[in-house]
RNA sequence: GCGAGCGUAGCUUAGCGGUAAAGCCCCGCACUGUGGAUGCGGUGACCGCGGGUUCGAAUCCCGUCGCUCGCCCCA
């Protein structure tokens, strides 16, 4: 029994689950450095108020990890990297060339309730180009998400990415007689509709001041699956994701229209199919927040993925290949204690010759060793006992085939790596 | 912050009033210079914790802590 038990809501990596960290992490820089995005990190701890002034009350307020340092400064645990990339943007926007094309991949914390898809710690992509403000900008970034989700083996059929413009969504209330100081009213309406029974989300909307005229017409809205036709933006934007070879994950949805504060423009929210899970990644354009952060405005838009959603869909999907926790594929045995030394050389050639080599550091009956060997997935078993050591040889057994051969020492790294390689 | 369910060996579970069981894992033996299979044996649990009911509690009741799931919010 668990005497400390670990913080609520953080994980532990094991080796299993380090490889798929690094088996997503492979899979993220790849389609980040297709598109020509460089890597940057921001620090683990901020002030609290960069998130105090755009991120949203109930992210900063409620869901943060927030505590008083030694100096008395308040500082929060990052929740989120926009911000923090907005203010590393702010700091050096006269010098950076643009299109800035940025990407990360790392840890956030959030105090929720931890539960299916989410929990206190978790890891994310971000992915962001600034400097730039066209819905083609938008286009690449739907593309880079895209693409992400085909190189993991998620077809069309299986996820989507959902895009919105929430201009278009603010003109079309103030054409339905909803005006700008009720559309954050409206937002949250829209957010929520498909979380709920049409009645029920009926009912609530009436409660929430809406007028039966305007309840029409806002289901009018999100009805009308073809609305992104009368914005040239959208038009634009999907123009320019068909071209980029993705038109078939993406599509037109009026009821996306995300939680955060800063966003000003697109919006998008990658989901699965099926609808078992929450969004697999969202982002859209903030063209605000670099400014905000007390900087020269600078233009922006980029989506983040949490690593758990994601897996959660990639094993629904049955699309993890099979991971190797284990690097060394080479086994050199200890086959007494009068050999020890000599097999401690060998491995050591064995690594300088450039192999992966785990060495069993004691001298144990050698069924032990090679069950050992054959338990932690080990390709090769190297052999030297006292007849190798008399003969100048090596043993080296395949344990796939179960065959092993006897090598003249200077050349068995040689055979194991032609045994690895075929 | 609100609501529900569940806590039995390292893991997955059975037992649901009469003094704790199986599978997997781990260790050993058959096999003292050869792994995977099989067989045999072994280590390992104050049944989350505290209190109550009872002749007797893993089992029923209350409390507490923890975990999981849903709401809120969001990756």
């Amino acid at each position: 029994m668990q005497s400390i038990r670990p913080v609520k809501g953080t994980r532990d990596f094991f080796p299993e689950d380090m490889a798929f960290r690094r088996w997503l992490y492979a899979k993220i820089q790849k389609t980040s450095e297709r598109f020509g995005y460089q890597e940057y990190d921001g620090p683990f701890l901020e002030r609290l108020d960069l998130y105090a002034a755009k991120s949203g009350d109930e992210l900063v307020k409620k869901q943060s990890f927030v505590f008083e340092d030694r100096g008395g400064e308040m500082v929060a645990l990052r929740p989120e990297l926009t911000p923090s990339l907005a203010r590393m943007i702010a700091t050096k926007s006269k010098v950076l060339p643009r299109p800035i094309r940025w990407w990360s991949f790392g840890p956030f914390w959030r105090y929720e309730r931890p539960q299916r898809g989410r929990s206190r710690e978790f890891f994310q992509w971000n992915i962001d180009l600034l400097g730039i403000e066209s819905p083609e900008a938008d286009a690449e970034i739907v593309a880079a998400g895209a693409e992400f989700l085909r190189s993991v083996g998620l077809s069309p059929d299986a996820v989507k990415i959902l895009v919105n413009d929430r201009m278009l969504a603010e003109s079309q209330l103030d054409n339905i007689g909803i005006g700008p100081e009720r559309h954050p009213l409206a937002f949250r309406l829209i957010d929520r509709r498909d979380r709920m029974p049409p009645e029920k989300w009926a009912d609530w909307s009436l409660e929430e001041g809406l007028s039966l005229g305007e309840l029409e017409q806002l289901q009018g809205l999100l009805d009308d699956r073809e609305a992104w036709r009368s914005s040239a933006p959208l038009q634009r934007l999907f123009e320019a994701t068909d071209t980029l070879g993705v038109g078939d994950y993406v599509a037109f949805d009026p009821t996306v229209i995300r939680g955060l504060d800063y966003y000003t423009g697109t919006v998008f929210e990658a989901r699965d199919a099926a609808g078992n899970f929450r969004a697999i990644f969202g982002g859209g354009r903030y063209d605000d927040l670099v400014s905000a952060v007390g900087g020269d405005p600078v233009p922006g838009t980029g989506i983040a993925m949490g690593d758990i959603v994601i897996r959660l869909v990639l094993e629904q999907y049955d699309a993890i290949p099979p991971l190797d926790a284990r690097p060394a594929k080479v086994l050199v045995t200890t086959f007494d204690e009068g050999t020890l030394m000599p097999a401690l050389q060998l491995t050591t050639e064995f690594r300088v010759s450039g192999l992966e080599v785990e060495w069993y550091p004691v001298a144990e009956k050698l069924t032990k060793q090679l069950k050992y060997a054959n338990r932690v997935g080990a390709r090769i078993a190297v052999i030297l006992g006292p007849d190798e050591i008399a003969a100048g040889t090596v043993t080296i057994r395949d344990l796939r085939s179960g065959e092993q051969q006897s090598i003249p020492r200077g050349e068995a790294a040689a055979y194991a790596k032609a045994i690895l390689e075929a």
